[in-house]
DNA sequence: TTGACATATGAACAATTATGCATATATAAT
DNA sequence: ATTATATATGCATAATTGTTCATATGTCAA
């Protein structure tokens, strides 16, 4: 930040605010882990992977055949969802199936969706 | 995807799984919709600003000033943020005051973070 | 052990985007 | 009107990242 910049001088900033600001803060590795995963969903092609892995466990040629991607796309996105514990998988002969780690992923997108859902009637 | 690429020909797909996940899958503006909004949880320093709006009405520079960060940086990821609504904002004088427009983004957020807090008791 | 299949991974390229500088706009005070 | 302040915005740059191709790994069957 340049030194000569000249910010709110005189009213601002308000420190009391700044101050109860500044607590509500999450702590910068809750900062860093939130936006991981956020960024994790906010990718077309992860999204719909995740939203397909909510309701059925499948393997990866299921999701390339539902989804009609590329192999080697979904592998690389089903490797950044492993990595961040957000899916879990097993292996079943050659196939390996995904599935989602926790139910907290479904109530996330839920909750987006209702936003969406709201703004749509505005 | 590769015409030759081999891809589960015996067992798989398992075409009624495959379809039922298909049915699940929100549509294609519902997912542009959710991704987008999720693109703008997915960024350090916006999520630092969405997360101080969450109690506290702050003007620009008492943003800058809580998270240390440059009056353009922060002007320009309140643009996003508006343009997406999910802020609003009123002038006052030379100031604006921002807040958040609901309270669907401070729900997915503390889902976000309950997630985040699980895993790092595992 | 050889071949076929299911999935994973490394490398390269294209596309997106966050940041900072410079400057523009908007408001208030003198 | 002019000046100072508060915020917005266009542009350029650097960094991140999604996709694809090529290939590697792992598993099963013959």
């Amino acid at each position: 930040m340049k030194e000569n910049q000249y910010v709110c001088l005189e009213n601002c900033p308000h420190y009391n605010k700044v101050e109860e600001a500044k607590v509500k803060e999450p702590t910068r590795n809750q900062i860093l882990s939130l936006s991981n995963m956020f960024k994790l969903f906010a990718d077309d092609t992860r999204l719909r992977i995740i939203c397909v892995l909510i309701k059925e466990e499948l393997c990866v040629c299921d999701l390339c055949e539902a989804l009609k991607l590329n192999q080697s796309t979904v592998s690389h996105q089903l490797q950044l969802l492993r990595n961040s514990n957000l899916v879990k998988y097993r292996r079943e002969g050659k196939q390996i199936f995904y599935s989602l780690q926790d139910d907290h992923v479904e109530r996330i997108i839920s909750q987006a969706l209702e936003h969406i859902l709201e703004e749509g009637k505005k």
